[in-house]
DNA sequence: GCTCACAAACTTGTATACAAGCTGGAAAGC
DNA sequence: GCTTTCCAGCTTGTATACAAGTTTGTGAGC
């Protein structure tokens, strides 16, 4: 509609969702005006429209943050997603072959990424699934939804996430297209169910999102030889939140 | 976070879902800002806020209008509720007594409202006890989407529901509130998918969004004796949007 | 009396200016 | 050397000014 701002909303979820852009990165006004050729009001437009979609966060006069949700908070998306999704699985009477089709090449497209070994559009396809799927069972609006809580989850998994287990979610998804390939979508359902809580328990929800993530990943490819203590054993005066400039 | 344009933002909501505010209405930016006592910055944010909810849409350079959502878009709103009502249903396994009280007090409240024949609140109550569902069943993320949601039906309903059935609507409120204190949580879904197909059977979704509606109402109480014709007979050059000034 | 064209008033779109507050570093004091 | 204080710079918060487009009312022409 407002085709710059637009853009620029577009823009930062989408990297969100494939995983470009890290949880708790600083997105300044300033630097995105400039960087999209337009003045800060546009950008505080789209911030705005992102944190109301809950992607983004504003600490007052310190600047705009991708959220980076708590224990809670991801406990919280994950049940949302199960709720919506089983209950899109269960609602769904019958599967039109087009979108069995096209889940079946979605998923196929997933393998090919991970026998590939492309870490950074496997991530964005794994999400992927779950936009299509609501997509193609649901409407534009379950579709929007989930796009949302498909960005959450991503970022939560970004924080959490000690192991990714691409391939193990690759095999749920086949699974659950099998099940409603065979007109049995409450067994999708359940799939569904167990898959989003596989990738929930996967997860070490105690340890606290890691302030130090961002200087670690910048000292682990050892600058310094034979160093990798799991923590820093100096004294750090705990940077907060900056990570990115 | 921002006190005043968050003000703004809950303001129109609430008015909204108490179904003080039709479908069609504008909401100029100046005006607004006027009634609250700020500038128009402040305003226009609360607005694109809402723009991103969907319950507000903006015209270019024309202004800012409650939506009116096409015959399509009700039926995406409620097959969205129909999946996560009764995905939220079949996802809790127990339900607490503490739960079951406030859910039994809040149908006991709306039957209130019916017989006493208060006609403002009890459109607000019934929305309501879907919102109070998600809060106690679910978590805050859930509640959010089914609050905008149900702001969205609330909308639909006054465009295209020619009959209000509140008494059939609380009824089924009580059922399902006896399914769930009976341990049937199948049953429940079962009957909250019902209760929304009748809200959406009851609508007259061939019936265009009615751009005279507004007009007609304030007529029809008869400033003028004996012409009650359902449709005015002079020619009238369509005043297409606006409604409220 | 009716239609059409034009202009004035009004509304949103966008940028910019300035205010308010936070952060980090330098300098002073211990 | 270490801590504390204060100031300069940077970032967001809010208002305002102006640009661009829409609507409506007026008046000329038929």
């Amino acid at each position: 509609m407002n085709p710059a701002s637009a853009n620029i909303e577009e823009a930062i979820l989408s990297a969100i969702l494939a995983g470009r852009i890290n949880p708790g990165t600083r997105l300044g006004e300033q630097k995105l005006a400039d960087l999209f050729g337009v003045s800060r009001t546009r950008v505080r437009e789209a911030m705005m429209r992102l944190e109301t979609r809950g992607v983004v966060q504003v600490s007052a006069r310190r600047g705009w943050f991708v959220v980076e949700p708590s224990a809670e908070e991801a406990r919280e998306a994950f049940q949302t997603r199960r709720v919506i999704e089983t209950g899109l699985l269960q609602t769904v009477r019958e599967v039109p072959p087009a979108v069995l089709e096209s889940l079946r090449e979605h998923v196929a497209i997933e393998r090919a990424a991970i026998e590939t070994g492309d870490v950074s559009s496997r991530a964005c396809l794994l999400g992927d699934f779950h936009i299509h799927l609501a997509d193609a069972l649901g409407n534009r609006l379950l579709t929007e939804i989930i796009r949302d809580l498909t960005a959450r989850t991503t970022l939560i998994s970004m924080l959490y996430q000690p192991t990714e287990k691409a391939e193990e979610s690759s095999h749920d998804h086949e699974d659950i297209v099998a099940a409603m390939e065979a007109g049995d979508l409450a067994r999708a359902a359940r799939l569904m169910d167990e898959h989003i809580g596989k990738v929930e328990a996967g997860l070490d929800l105690t340890a606290k999102p890691d302030p130090l993530a961002g200087l670690r990943e910048l000292l682990s490819p050892s600058t310094f030889a034979g160093n990798a203590p799991s923590v820093p054993h100096h004294h750090t005066p705990a940077p907060s939140f900056e990570k990115k400039d």
